[in-house]
DNA sequence: AACTCAAGCAACCGCTGTTCA
DNA sequence: ATGAACAGCGGTTGCTTGAGT
């Protein structure tokens, strides 16, 4: 026996780099029939050419049902300070205070905008040491990616774009031409500065499902529920509808409140309405909250889990499915996508 | 319009901790 | 007790995108 770890995977024989959407179905399609109790046989049993812990990440960071997406809220922000403060670079701890957000996430956000914040803030303070610009500094930061924007009048503009299209459903997920990546990017970046309204890609599926995940009796079809049940776990503070003093500043009404990704949420939700029943997400979120999602799945959903690939399949920019036949040529996509010969 | 630069984020790398034979 | 196999974690990298010039 040699010292030393094998190398998990063969780098030679392994596909790096972003996820295609085909890659994400497969993925999903495998840990819905089967779970994931093997992470390093899963891409040989799937089909897959990718690291077993490449496969992981995946799932966890981005195609886990019950994954957040979006800006993130002042609470949010202010939890990850605080828990920082106590826990330092503990990401998957202070993950764990934070439902539907993934350390990598939280990891990001800490290092693009938190830190920053922080170092502003004690640069602002120490020549003044005046501890009571506390709160009003980490509300600043309120930020979320979004304050960070140079420009307040930028994020101006956003609220006026925001408002301007909120009568309009026809807002639809970039599809992007390059199959290599069609997902990630494009769901993130809703905090980046700009006047074109971000678009969701299939992360933002994520983000629906979380929020049912955390707020299991809320009812999701309807706004002003879906608002509360997102922000349930931060004391629910942000009602959109009543301006606190913390969104009487234009600079701050953008970063306060996750909006966008509720707009798009909202947008997405328009044309996945036919899907969206709440029991189905319920009882996936619930089946997602196990750490195998497979033996939810197991247990006779197939009905939700048909549902449930096509929702994905759409989100993914597969949509081979606008009719009542949905249903199978999904599954017959999904099955090709399994290699027949895995059988458990 | 073209270019440069910085921000943001997904994914990778390598290490550690845990489990099991 | 030992070491291999595996999952998980935290740090880092590299690509994409938008803003600024």
């Amino acid at each position: 026996m040699g010292k030393g770890r094998a190398p998990c995977c063969d780098k030679t024989q392994v596909i790096r780099g972003p996820w295609s959407s085909a890659e994400d179905l497969k993925l999903v399609t495998f840990i819905q029939k089967h779970g994931h109790e093997n992470w390093r046989a899963l891409p040989k049993q799937a089909g897959l050419l990718r690291c077993g812990k490449s496969c992981r990440l995946r799932w966890i960071n981005y195609l886990r049902p019950d994954v957040k997406r979006g800006s993130f809220s002042k609470e949010e922000e202010d939890t990850v300070i605080t828990l920082h403060q106590t826990l330092g670079n503990k990401w998957s701890k202070i993950a764990s205070h934070l439902p539907g957000r993934t350390d990598n996430e939280i990891k990001n956000v800490w290092n693009t905008h938190l830190k920053k914040k922080l170092t502003l803030k004690d640069e602002d303070e120490s020549p003044h040491g005046d501890e009571s610009k506390e709160s009003s500094s980490i509300s600043s930061s309120s930020s979320s990616s979004c304050t960070i924007m140079s420009s307040g009048k930028r994020n101006l503009e956003m609220e006026l774009d925001h408002q301007k299209n909120q009568g309009s459903s026809t807002k639809r997920p970039r599809i992007t031409e390059n199959v290599k990546d069609s997902s990630p990017r494009e769901v993130s970046n809703q905090c980046r500065p700009t006047n074109k309204p971000k678009e969701l890609s299939s992360s933002s599926i994520s983000s629906n499902n979380s929020n049912i995940t955390i707020s299991s009796q809320v009812d999701i079809s309807r706004p002003e529920d879906y608002q509360i049940g997102s922000l349930l776990n931060f004391r629910a503070q942000y009602d959109v509808h009543n301006s606190s003093e913390e969104v009487s500043k234009p600079e701050e009404i953008t970063a306060e409140i996750p909006f966008e990704s509720d707009y798009d949420f909202w947008n997405m939700l328009d044309s996945l309405s036919s899907f969206q029943s709440n029991e189905v997400q319920l009882e996936n979120a619930e089946a997602c909250q196990s750490s195998n999602f497979g033996d939810a799945y197991s247990t006779g959903e197939e009905d939700q889990n048909k549902k449930w690939l096509r929702y994905l399949e759409n989100e993914l920019g597969l949509d081979a499915t606008k009719d009542e036949n949905q249903e199978s040529s999904l599954n017959n996509a999904a099955e090709t996508l399994v290699p027949e010969s895995f059988q458990y």
